[in-house]
DNA sequence: ACCTGAACACCGTTCAAGT
DNA sequence: ACCTGAACACCGTTCAAGT
């Protein structure tokens, strides 16, 4: 190992560490797996470089979780944190309250890109229930009758999982987008239909993102 | 090694191992994968174990195909070939049409629970391309303006890919449904309006895919 | 053209031990 | 109560080599 240089000055007790070592938690170790994730995706977040960046030993984080499963469903849940109004304000306009709820649920997400994926395949943390929670009493209040809840939730919800996942893939691999939209151009003979389609040509994710939505609720909406 | 009991029965050349070795070949090859993707789920999927069900060396894999990725890539859109009609029966009715591209499709990812959560995350391979062919041809012969199909598309898309993907997670952690559902209606305190609606409760998934579909496709048509 | 084993730089987690 | 290093049983992939 080096010699440490701290001798030069020793008025003040030594310095942390060049990334300062807070005591380990389950606190600081969620929100720094959420950095690694967020900065090197799902691959990217290992025990061992979650470790590292605390500046402790491995072995060290399994006091405070059980496996590293747990890291994922603990990091998940906590970005899913909902930081809007804690009462949905009362707006006798209840397709703009769900349209809110979901793209803040969206937006959320996309902020982690690395989320999206997680979510459907992980139990469901009580934030996410929070969610669906708001979510449910937008429906009810809407009109939604008890017995047709349940479709609804889930239709919307699926809507929501799939757009967010595809839009935080396709944002990942941003750069070669254009290669993409140049092969998918050239691809156009044999696939006729896709090419007058312009599919993936139109970057306006969120524009598509809500008239989809908008078509749903005209569905869905108690007629 | 044991020696090998062969000398008893000599009319015939030696017979195979036990789970034959056909010649290597990335068919083969993406063949084993989707036994190994089915039977183990994703992380059951090991270059090193790809090859003991091959009976070959670890890095004979490596010359037909270059990274563990492109087996993903080729497993994924192995199980999405289209196995329908080549040409959509020319109905009439373009509702159900509609209804069949996708279900078909739903009914093929969940035949292989771990390829719905890939889908999106990969580059679209010329299965994929295909179908989203077929579904623009039979949204376009519904009277889809072009100008819409895009929209169109990518709602179908995302519901799809939410629903399926929520399934296939839901069917491996079928065992302990029971225990998320008490779990859950002990939660109706906390989560009333859940609770009301049943959320999980309800385990017709194809009836709620139907007719969420069904709702997404009322706002879809053109007025 | 096709297959191979040894080796490298990683993983998650068990365990027995330290304070 | 909290942290640790050594060790185990794995990974994907590079490389130099065999046929």
């Amino acid at each position: 190992m080096t010699a440490k240089r701290s001798g030069a000055r020793s008025k003040r007790p030594p310095v942390q560490e060049p990334t300062s070592q807070p005591p380990l938690s389950r606190d600081v170790i969620v929100a720094t797996a959420i950095e690694l994730l967020d900065a090197q995706g799902v691959d990217g977040l290992t025990m061992r470089r979650l470790a590292d960046r605390l500046g402790s030993g491995v072995m060290s984080l399994y006091w405070h979780v059980d496996k590293k499963e747990d890291v994922f469903d603990l990091a998940l849940d906590s970005v899913l944190e909902y930081r809007g109004p804690p009462q949905l304000v009362e707006s006798q306009d209840w397709r703009s309250d769900i349209v809110h709820v979901l793209e803040d649920w969206r937006a959320s997400m996309l902020r982690h890109p690395w989320s999206a994926a997680l979510l459907p395949r992980r139990a469901l943390g009580p934030n996410t229930l929070s969610r669906l929670e708001l979510l449910s009493k937008a429906l009810s209040s809407a009109g939604v009758a008890d017995t047709d809840l349940n479709v609804a939730i889930w239709s919307l919800w699926n809507y929501v999982m799939g757009a967010t996942i595809t839009r935080a893939s396709f944002d990942v691999s941003d750069a070669d987008r254009a290669a993409a939209q140049q092969r998918l151009q050239h691809l156009s003979e044999r696939y006729p239909t896709i090419g007058r389609s312009r599919l993936l040509l139109d970057d306006d994710w969120d524009g598509a993102f809500r008239k989809g939505l908008g078509f749903l609720l005209d569905g869905l909406s108690p007629s």
